[in-house]
DNA sequence: AATGATGTAATAATATATATTACAATAAAT
DNA sequence: ATTTATTGTAATATATATTATTACATCATT
């Protein structure tokens, strides 16, 4: 199992979309050319980021932009937004009720991943833009007065 | 994104093992029964936990049993043993480098998601198969006693 | 009207997950 | 020695998810 790019993808097009906020704007196409990957793609990640309520996109002129302040979007909302959270643990369908085990393996493990899939998740909401924007640019400027 | 059904067929699998040692042999056909599902499968997870070191199986007469104490296995060494840990979390490959934000992103980003999975694994390292089995049992008491 | 952009449908290629049949190899029992 | 129960594994099928790509209707501006 993996997950799919769609979260780094999705926190790649934000990040690009504030960091070039006023000098680029940020269209499919361009964002595209700095993922790498087909604009349709980024539209579709696009709609899903629009649909969580973290960008707003100009339709027929184009370009989005960020609807909250950077401090205020975790890769938490990131994630939630381009991945399904409720479902990331799978228990078996249809344990045999007759067994001991296989009447109470749900109730016994579900509780148990629950815990695991929630400490990923806060772990991610403890991730701002801003703090990755920063990053970002501390790695600009290192590049810059190293020259 | 989903988790495969390995990790809780394989620790259905290692409870049931436990569960009923000394009055039933735990063959893949036992254990299918309990898990619903076909003996193949439960055949391949087993090969799986055989080779991370969790059990052993009798060849030829077959049936199988814990390598280590109940106390000693964690809801991580199952996991690690039916799934690949490392690839987690996949980045998108070839960003522009060319782009201060594609040429930084692998660096900024890979750090967090890296964290974000071990807080996961973590949690899953905190779920003795021992404290699995109490849950199981103080069930099945709950039951009978209800009686 | 022309232009540049978005939203979305359709299609394809690839990978993974799960189910199932079949069968060679193995160890014990008779 | 043959039979029996079981494992390990290959082969196949189906379903689903991911990613890439082409195509085009729609929309806002010029």
């Amino acid at each position: 199992m993996q997950f799919s790019v769609r979260l780094p993808i999705a926190t790649h097009m934000l990040l690009c979309i504030e960091r070039f906020r006023g000098e680029q704007k940020a269209t499919s196409e361009f964002l595209a050319g700095s993922v790498n990957v087909n604009p349709v793609i980024i539209r579709k990640i696009m709609g899903q980021l629009k649909s969580a309520g973290l960008v707003e996109v100009a339709p027929g002129v184009g370009g989005a932009r960020l609807t909250r302040d950077p401090e205020d979007i975790t890769l938490l909302d990131v994630f939630r937004a381009v991945e399904e959270e409720s479902t990331l643990f799978a228990l078996q369908r249809d344990p045999n009720p007759a067994c001991p085990v296989g009447k109470n393996i749900h109730r016994v493990l579900g509780g148990h991943l629950d815990r695991a899939r929630d400490a990923m998740l806060d772990s991610l909401g403890a991730v701002t833009l801003a703090s990755l924007l920063e990053e970002i640019r501390a790695s600009e400027t290192a590049c810059s007065e190293r020259e």
